[in-house]
DNA sequence: AGCCACCCTTTGATGTCAAT
DNA sequence: ATTGACATCAAAGGGTGGCT
């Protein structure tokens, strides 16, 4: 049930806010895999932990939802999965904050994190400020019927049995698209298949693991147990991943999962870290205290430029 | 016992093609 | 050329399963 925006849109742009520490992070961040990490600091399968694992590796607590803006009060983060479908990058629409949190402002400052669906590795990030003609475009969401004339930004409300609601604010996947934030198609995004995950899942009761195809020819070792691992390699050429079965013997972490293989050849690595660092991670082949964390790789420069128009 | 930054089903839009 | 049956595709929106 979609309902009225309670938070009227703001008569004038907010201040641009910056801070080059959180820039060099972000630039950083690209290639990172967030899977390790998520394991981490978030349970199982619970909602939000990659988003939880990109703000560890910021070097912030992994947040709670409250009207603060995550980076010092002056930047939101929003990570947002995205994937290919026919050859475009697309994504799904966004949660912006609960009903009681001012939209506007949570959106004035935004660092956007995209990462891809099936890896978790983030593949581009980039700052908006809503400004000018953009704050203008999305402030009409505040005229328009929220049934019949699909805006942006919208207030979503789950009608539950006991009559209650807990409405949030969200973004329309079409906005996104629309203000060009989206990254173009390239390395590292991958086309995803939901119906094939949703099962597999499903069978194994956790999230498939991921390994690198070195070789596209069909079959490997398995990095983190020696097992071999075979796989389709029509489907690897054409799709970039496919599924994978991994035979005996199968480690204990291995055992219980099932698998996929990525092609190596169409990640996207990272600048900053070495990249068999970054397959440790991808490939889940480090123990959980030797994840290492972003924030200590990055050296912090000493000037975050916070009073500096660009 | 609630809760929910997910993900699947439904619905609507668009494309294809053969019969008039 | 026009129409309608049928197939295919993507966006909307809400239910549900595993979490705290």
């Amino acid at each position: 049930m979609r309902l009225p925006l309670r938070h009227p849109p703001p008569e004038h742009d907010p201040p641009r806010r910056r801070c080059a520490h959180l820039e060099a992070l972000a630039r950083a961040a690209v290639g990172l895999p967030l899977g390790a990490a998520a394991d981490l600091v978030a349970p199982g399968r619970s909602r939000g932990r990659h988003g939880n694992a990109l703000q560890w590796h910021l070097g912030l607590a992994p947040h709670d939802a409250d009207a603060r803006l995550d980076w010092e009060d002056r930047i939101e983060i929003k990570l947002v999965s995205v994937w290919l479908r026919g050859g475009a990058v697309v994504c799904d629409k966004l949660k912006v904050c609960d009903l009681g949190v001012d939209p506007w402002h949570k959106l004035s400052n935004v660092l956007w994190v995209f990462a891809d669906r099936l890896t978790r590795v983030v593949v581009a990030s980039r700052s908006s400020c809503l400004r000018g003609d953009a704050r203008r475009r999305l402030a009409v969401s505040w005229s328009l019927d929220p049934h019949f004339e699909q805006p942006d930004l919208f207030v979503e409300a789950r009608e539950r049995a006991d009559g209650t609601a807990a409405p949030a604010y969200y973004l329309s996947a079409r906005w996104l698209r629309g203000e060009g934030l989206l990254p173009a198609a390239g390395p590292g995004i991958f086309p995803f298949d939901s119906r094939w995950w949703g099962q597999t899942r499903q069978e194994h009761g956790r999230e498939p693991l991921i390994s690198v195809a070195l070789d596209p020819g069909g079959q490997q070792r398995c990095r983190r147990c020696g097992g071999p691992i075979r796989f389709s390699a029509e489907v690897l050429a054409a799709d970039g991943w496919a599924p994978a079965h991994h035979g005996m013997p199968m480690g204990a972490q291995c055992a219980p999962r099932g698998h996929v293989v990525v092609d190596g050849r169409r990640l996207l690595l990272p600048a900053e870290i070495p990249p068999e660092d970054m397959l440790d991670a991808l490939e889940k082949r480090i123990a959980p205290d030797a994840v290492w964390r972003l924030s200590e790789r990055i050296p912090e420069p000493d000037d975050h430029l916070h009073d500096v128009e660009p």
